[in-house]
DNA sequence: CTTAAAAAAATGCATATTCATATTTTTCTT
DNA sequence: AAGAAAAATATGAATATGCATTTTTTTAAG
């Protein structure tokens, strides 16, 4: 319909669609995105969902481990929590050897909640790979993500643990 | 060093690691942290650096498109639009064939500091991609990715064109 | 042709996020 | 063992963001 009204050329090659960190960004919301809109009817949002993610995989993280694993700025994740306690969906505790640390927990609550969204996740997961690749596919794609983790993330995302 | 101090035992699977969302995330926030620093200390915020990339890759689309494209909510892209158009980085345009729609452009100054920009983040993404993958892995991860995003993103990511 | 519905962008306002810095505790140096 | 440096959180204040809604324009329906 409309034309662009483009008033120069274009410059040279097309930068973004041979452009890793595009092409992870997008990937990664398109296959996030409806299901955050799930997650916010539930009454979580991303940050939150990511929080109980990362507990709910292993449980009391402390804040700088919780804040690397779910790629959050210390005092931004600081508040994210502070939220979550307030609704009960968490609790801290001060670390007894290490007094400077606070450790985080899932209380029952929140174990709840985020037990039905790891499912309800995991599902989401399963529908969207189908969706595009094969099985295969999917397996190679996920094996060479991890490679990248673990390759780039060296010693920042220690927490993939299996 | 510290033991976590768990309460209850590990609930099930490990979910993260397995989980193609979070990888996908993980992968995508490893890949362009450094990046982002660099576009920061430019004085470019990771927002405006979308737009840039955006712009310098197909000039002149709408909000909307823009928007589809940079994976932004629209009011938020209108603000950042704002605030490039402030600073001379952009400017735009009311559509003649569709009034309701807005164009944005690159200024002469805008697209020097995307030129610029790009540039770097195509040897940050060789340095990347050569710190933790093969070339051929990097190929075929882009390709899986490409996938991904033909696939899952019909129609809503129009602008990936070649 | 007139009115209803849809589409695009902007805006008000409540909330969330960032950046720099303060505070507390631990570790390292000498 | 004392003091400096580092590490982990928290917090104040400026800014940015999200959501719902408004405004303007276009498209569709009757």
């Amino acid at each position: 319909m409309s034309d662009h009204e483009r008033d120069e050329p274009r410059t040279g090659e097309p930068f973004l669609a041979d452009y890793l960190q595009f092409l992870l960004a997008t990937a990664s919301g398109l296959a996030s995105h409806s299901f955050h809109v799930q997650a916010a009817a539930a009454g979580v949002s991303v940050a939150e969902w990511r929080v109980l993610a990362c507990l709910s995989d292993c449980d009391g993280q402390s804040v700088t481990e919780l804040a690397r694993l779910a790629q959050m700025e210390q005092s931004r994740l600081t508040r994210v929590i502070e939220r979550m306690d307030n609704r009960g969906h968490v609790t801290r505790k001060r670390c007894r050897d290490d007094r400077r640390k606070v450790h985080v927990w899932l209380t029952g609550q929140g174990a709840g909640i985020a037990r039905d969204l790891v499912a309800r996740a995991r599902a989401h997961e399963a529908e969207f790979i189908e969706s595009c690749l094969s099985p295969a596919e999917g397996r190679r794609l996920k094996a060479l993500l991890t490679k990248v983790i673990e390759r780039a993330g060296k010693g920042k995302v220690h927490a993939i643990r299996r």
